[in-house]
RNA sequence: GUGGCUAUGACGAAAUUGGUAAACGUACUCGACUGUGACUCGAGUUUUUGCGGGUUCAAGUCCCGUUAGCCACCCCA
């Protein structure tokens, strides 16, 4: 039988209530801080993604799924959603002098790796990205949004790992120092090191090589490179994370996988988690739209959570809503007055409830054993002795009472009794 | 990409030293039950042990390969 590609997964039914769950809860906190949605295409030009993450770094190097089409373009889908969104303001003339751009994504991402927990090939990801400020307002704006969407799902326990880089026009600069520092221990660094400090002299400083990291503890962090501006730069935004009470912790060390971040780097990770734990990473990227072809420097900040991670710390806390059954299973005492309830339960959906009924045309018990099974809350019976008699019964399925009323009053007994109980739940 | 562990019904799982596969539990169907579920009791349904090969009189069990999942590394969401 055929399967799933490897790193694949099918969101089955119960599932997917989980998955519109954590999508509604962001999206209205992104609507709070008056975000709006970009939809970008799952593929582009192979060349969008290696110019923009950059020819050295993991993903361009051996994760990116790239195929030629019926016409020899080298295409690739996407491995993050940044690029894609880059290249549709410049496409699109979205960026204005003087003025911010507020934009969000929600879709599947595609890394060819080896899958284990919480990595897939095909993962979700809902990312930001704030367009056209270069104060730390931004940086803080999108670390408070990624704290508030943390909040609204539940998750109070998360990690936040903050760095600087420096600023683009520093960077030549801190990759001399850093080299200059590196140079005398550079046999005894391991061999990917030895490659990184030709290519990309930060990632060095991020190697979990013990020998390594010990080096490396002797060495003095990026942050003492930086240039006053830069360091202000920094002390600003992380005045304001205290200012509005975001807890994180300086991790020097901290490096991000793609080349175009400077400044603000961050990474939140949680203690749920097995050795997958980022859930979510970002910083600033002052230099990627001239690096795309913009004419205009346009300062960036973004970041992008990873969804299925979400859902695995919120499964492992029990965070997660339990799937909702029917309002309302309408009863019939057999196959023959079944259809004669069609109405009714037509009736029922259109005042707003939701309701089923037994397709299979079952036996009365086994039409009860659906309304239980499904978490229904009531179970409206319209069998053959009540339609004769123009009634019809409503027995509340949790405290077991059965009522009997006229037929036309039935819609507005349901109401009633559910809108109650709706006023609660939502 | 590297290393390790795992793979039995719809699901969770049992199966002495290789010797009748699926005990037990859940789910599902029907009945006891009165046109009435969830409780209780009774009856019943689903398998050639991931796939391919080998050793053996005999393989779920041992060996090789393969696929997938998990764990660690790499890296990240």
């Amino acid at each position: 039988m055929l399967q799933n590609v490897r790193g694949t997964e099918d969101v089955l039914p119960g599932a997917s209530q989980q998955w519109l769950w954590l999508e509604e809860k962001a999206r209205s906190w992104l609507k709070r801080f008056n975000f709006e949605e970009i939809r970008t295409p799952i593929f582009e030009l192979t060349e969008l993604f290696i110019r923009s993450i950059g020819e050295t770094t993991d993903i361009v190097n051996k994760e990116m799924y790239t195929f030629s089409d019926r016409k020899g373009r080298s295409l690739t889908l996407r491995p993050e959603g940044t690029a894609s969104v880059v290249r549709a303001c410049l496409q699109h003339k979205l960026i204005q002098p003087n003025q911010v751009l507020k934009l969000y994504y929600i879709g599947p991402m595609f890394r060819y790796e080896r899958p284990q927990a919480g990595r897939q090939r095909q993962f979700h990801q809902i990312g930001i990205e704030i367009l056209g400020c270069e104060r730390p307002a931004a940086d803080l704006e999108s670390i408070l949004l990624l704290k508030s969407l943390f909040q609204e799902w539940g998750i109070s326990r998360v990690g936040f790992r903050i760095n600087s880089t420096g600023s683009r026009g520093s960077r030549p600069l801190v990759q001399k120092r850093l080299r200059e520092w590196l140079s005398p221990h550079i046999q005894d660094l391991c061999a990917d090191c030895r490659n990184r400090y030709e290519k990309n002299v930060f990632r060095v400083y991020d190697c979990k090589e013990k020998s390594c990291k010990s080096i490396i503890g002797t060495l003095p962090g990026i942050l003492e490179i930086l240039s006053e501006e830069d360091r202000k730069y920094f002390d600003d935004v992380r005045k304001g994370l205290d200012q509005m009470g975001v807890e994180y912790e300086l991790d020097p060390h901290l490096v991000r996988g793609l080349d175009y971040y400077t400044h603000t780097i961050f990474e939140a990770y949680s203690d749920q988690l097995g050795s997958c734990d980022a859930i979510a990473g970002g910083g600033r990227y002052d230099g990627l739209f001239q690096e795309m072809g913009s004419a205009v420097q346009v300062p960036a900040v973004g970041w992008g959570i990873g969804m299925e991670r979400i859902l695995n710390v919120l499964q492992s806390l029990s965070l997660l809503p339990s799937v909702s059954g029917p309002d309302i299973v309408v009863i019939a005492s057999g196959d023959e007055n079944t259809s004669q309830n069609i109405p009714v339960v037509q009736e029922l959906r259109q005042a707003g409830f939701k309701v089923e009924y037994d397709l299979l045309g079952r036996n009365m018990k086994a039409q009860f054993r659906l309304a239980d099974r499904t978490g229904a809350r009531l179970a409206v019976i319209r069998g053959e002795n009540e339609i004769q008699g123009r009634k019809v019964k409503i027995k509340d399925l949790t405290s077991h009472e059965e009522i009997e009323l006229d037929e036309d009053k039935l819609l507005l007994k349901v109401k009633e009794i559910l809108s109650a109980a709706k006023k609660v739940s939502s």
